[in-house]
DNA sequence: AGCCAGGACAAGT
DNA sequence: ACTTGTCATGGC
């Protein structure tokens, strides 16, 4: 987005009528479990995401980062909501129609630029798991592992402090079957043995690679990491719901290679279309 | 009661 | 290289 199309006042960092932002569409696809819509004016959902907690506003046709400074603004949530990216010229340049229908029924989607642990973590929680029952067990961490934020909410547990809990109070917080691989995942990166940091610099066979070397992360669940974690935005992860897809829509020789670059966004598309549109 | 959920793993063909 | 049973838990 040009630079002319935010103000920041005492309110905060406004988007000025922002292409392809919709906060449910945002906050409510999939991508995060950490945002709850809130009671105000117009659309409305906050929850923590980089240590922080953060409200956003629909006002008018406008987005207000509630508290939001303009350092902050282009520190972390420019970054974040992947604002350097023209989600409408991806749109317009589908050519499968099916494809094309979702993005327009979900164009105000945008694919979150994550913290990489939380997403390796939370998406491991997600395996054979439905996504209210994920939010409650991550919710549950958040508050026995992560470090209480001024605003009184907690930030998403840091590897080493789930390191130290252990496997047993992992699981207490209803992790189930996953608690161990939560418990492998937390102790592989707070150890050192595997660097996030490090492992942006890779090229997506490597980190896919890198990631599947985790207990309990599988393609489906290393595609989400790549995705959401590291903006690696041709990373396709295959659910239930995309085998669904593909089963009624494509076939038995579909690639996601049809929707050309961006082909993970476009999953996203699918996804949401699916659960919300049928 | 049985099935499903943003799956992965181990054991068995 | 494929297929199948198992894994916790809660909601329907």
């Amino acid at each position: 987005m040009k630079k002319e199309r935010f103000r920041f006042d005492k309110e905060g960092a406004w988007l000025l009528s922002p292409d392809n932002f919709i906060p449910s569409q945002i906050f409510d696809c999939g991508q995060t479990f950490r945002f709850e819509q809130s009671e105000h004016d117009g659309e409305c959902f906050e929850g923590v995401a980089l240590g922080r907690f953060l409200r956003v506003r629909a006002v008018g046709d406008d987005i207000l980062l509630e508290g939001v400074s303009e350092e902050e603004f282009f520190r972390l949530w420019y970054s974040y909501f992947d604002l350097d990216r023209d989600y409408g010229a991806l749109i317009h340049s589908l050519s499968d129609v099916h494809a094309r229908k979702c993005a327009d029924f979900g164009n105000g989607i945008r694919i979150l630029r994550q913290d990489r642990w939380e997403t390796l973590c939370s998406f491991i929680v997600s395996q054979n798991n439905n996504i209210p029952r994920i939010k409650k067990i991550i919710d549950t961490m958040c508050r026995r592992f992560g470090e209480e934020l001024p605003s009184g909410h907690y930030a998403f547990p840091t590897a080493k402090a789930l390191a130290a809990a252990g496997i047993d109070a992992i699981f207490a917080c209803g992790t189930g079957f996953r608690a161990k691989y939560i418990y492998d995942a937390a102790v592989k990166v707070a150890s050192g043995e595997i660097s996030l940091e490090k492992a942006g610099e890779l090229p997506q066979p490597e980190l896919r690679e890198l990631l599947l070397t985790v207990k309990g992360v599988g393609p489906k669940v290393a595609a989400c990491v790549e995705l959401f974690g590291f903006a690696h935005c041709d990373s396709f992860p295959i659910d239930v719901w995309i085998k669904r897809v593909i089963d009624k829509y494509y076939g038995d020789d579909f690639s996601p290679e049809i929707f050309g670059k961006g082909a993970g966004i476009v999953q996203q598309y699918l996804f949401y279309y699916e659960r919300n549109a049928i």
